[in-house]
DNA sequence: ACAATATTTTACCAACCGGTCAAAGCGAGG
DNA sequence: CCTCGCTTTGACCGGTTGGTAAAATATTGT
């Protein structure tokens, strides 16, 4: 015996079954960061995913149910890298250490990203709470945080919520608008160069 | 006589045409801004315009034609704020201009700039040309002033490229996720607060 | 080998999509 | 009044959409 955990038995997943509702579900998060939710189509899913439209419907009860667990799955990792800011931490190069974890996202998970800014572009229908509750919850918790910092003179005076939406659009600006960004510099998404930027930009702008 | 300019004949418009032509761009910014080219349909455009579907048709051609329109005029309105930095001017308080009038645009047009998000996150197929065209073009001209502005130690050593990009990216934020930052904030989008945050932030980058 | 189960396919459906068409309504000038 | 051109409508079309039913096929445990 290996496993029999929950209580409410959790039906244990076959071989197959394993395989493709990941396909499936690599499938939709490809599509969906692409098109947004509504310019997706079930076609386009099953055969990103190499399967039947009825074939991944055996899978999935929906389209919606695709993209609620891509979203759901997606909102831990977009939390992570905030929660690990520490309060007992240096401040600047806690600060800093989101900063890169946060680019770091945009190089790794590009699709991820675009999936998420596709959905608040839309309105946010399905993550609106999500957004005022955890995200809020966090965001002021780390928010005080900053204060304390500022207040203790360990760096500038400074909105920490406005501090946070610049980490945020900076970084994810990279993986968001990255066909402008090529488009423009005629080359690949300079990540390295973006890192440096970023570093120099919150170093002056954090030090008292 | 008033008017007779073109040589192909401009044919001069109806009251109504002038009117019905007018909502409907407006509608389909409304829509388009808000579900992308795929996710928006010709009912729900009609619909916010007051219009049935072939009333619709018989001011424009397709679908696409209203999108392209609606892009085409959009492409100015986006490089004109940039196009107004002087190379002869002040550094700083000429790029804080560009910041504030990037962050005006943000506030006034919040729709334009989701439309133009939404386009370039699905791959931008309609504008690609223009991005690596006019854009480039113009981001690289400006590029180099601020180079010349770096070099002889009126700003800080910087990318010029980059700071460009992270003059969108903090501007846009506010229009593109603002039900992100409504939703975080737990009230509406204070752009004040913004506009005191960023000019805080590129003072204290752009000092040598 | 064989039955039970898991998977895949074929055929299909009602609703919706972008777009067409011909007829009807409408207002201004003679 | 009537006509002429602009505007609006309703009926319709072929294709696509999300989703279903059931039969056919693989896979698995014994």
């Amino acid at each position: 015996m290996i496993m029999t955990a929950s209580p409410a038995e959790p039906k244990p997943l076959t071989r197959i079954q394993t395989k493709n509702r990941a396909a499936i579900l690599d499938a939709g998060l490809e599509v969906f960061s692409t098109y947004g939710f509504r310019g997706s189509t079930l076609d386009q899913i099953a055969t990103a995913a190499g399967l039947s439209k009825p074939n991944l419907l055996y899978y999935f009860p929906s389209k919606e149910a695709i993209h609620a667990e891509l979203l759901t799955g997606l909102l831990t990792t977009w939390l992570d890298p905030l929660k690990l800011m520490r309060a007992d931490g240096d401040p600047v190069p806690e600060l800093l250490g989101y900063v890169r974890r946060k680019l770091e996202m945009s190089r790794q998970f590009p699709r991820e990203s675009r999936l998420f800014a596709n959905e608040i572009l839309q309105g946010a229908p399905r993550i609106k709470a999500a957004l005022s509750g955890e995200l809020k919850t966090l965001v002021d918790a780390k928010a005080q945080v900053i204060s304390k910092w500022s207040k203790a003179g360990l760096i500038t005076e400074i909105d920490p919520h406005h501090l946070i939406f610049s980490i945020w659009s900076l970084t994810q600006h990279y993986a968001d608008f990255d066909v402008q960004v090529r488009a423009v510099l005629g080359r690949d998404v300079p990540f390295d160069e973006a890192e440096q930027y970023l570093v120099q930009l919150f170093e002056k702008l954090l030090k008292p």
